[in-house]
DNA sequence: TCTTGACTTGGAGTCAGCTCCAGCGTTTAC
DNA sequence: GTAAACGCTGGAGCTGACTCCAAGTCAAGA
């Protein structure tokens, strides 16, 4: 179990970035000490870790908290529900739109790149001209 | 040569959003007519294009001015004196620190993608079972 | 026991990136 | 000649994502 200066360093997020992803529902530390001092598992770490992840790729927290929405969910069905259709059906949706976007940003992220590149190969050039 | 509203139709920016990035710095409509009004050539919805995959891709608008912050300059030139060396340098050094950030956030957004994909496939199947 | 240090909360402040608005000036159509 | 449509400016307001702070709790050490 770790404290929430621990899961910081190891994660990189400040404090209080900590404690506003988790008012803003992306986090979950289940336990807290006396004093209702937060403490962290590893899991809860690794789970940082992704949103570390997600951050980088460009999401929102908003778009972070649906896209991470479905730990759980629906494991060993043999048959679903009318609901548990639905909610599967919907969340299907909401992946699909965020990955197309994902997709787009990715051309013009590798589009970015290779100018970059361009760039700095021209000046490149020039110095050793 | 194009209105503004024109220009805001081609690119996709608002009216706002046009004023808003002349002001900062990463437009410079040359032409104006009576009144003030700005005409864009075709140049500059194609500079708007390049700032919007620039967006895009993820950079910040100080990053996007510091990116396209030489459109013009060392061409053709046999030897460089010592300001131009400099400038050339940290143009150079500018850049590279963007390309490796850029190249970061391409790995971390590969692998957002690939797990949506994952989620997405596990959804499908989910249904088809 | 008292202090020190790490943690808590709620709320205010900050910054980027827009977005909206009031009040004004042209141009165009009737 | 006047009203509608379009544009201008300066400044206020808004959202997202933090970041900072004051005042309080708790545990451990001198």
């Amino acid at each position: 179990m770790y404290t929430i200066r621990e899961a910081s360093t190891m994660t990189g997020f400040s404090l209080d970035t900590l404690r506003y992803y988790e008012k803003m529902g992306l986090i979950h530390p289940t336990l807290r000490k006396s004093g209702g001092v937060r403490m962290y598992s590893a899991d809860h770490v690794h789970h940082m870790m992704s949103i570390k992840c997600l951050k980088q790729s460009g999401l929102s927290l908003e778009d972070i908290k649906e896209f991470i929405a479905d730990g759980q969910c629906f494991r060993n069905k043999e048959a679903l529900d009318d609901e548990e259709l639905k909610l599967i059906q919907s969340r299907m949706s909401i992946l699909s739109a965020q990955l197309d976007r994902l997709e787009e940003q990715r051309q013009a992220l590798d589009k970015t790149i290779s100018e970059a590149r361009t760039k700095l190969d021209y000046y490149e050039q020039l110095m050793h001209s």
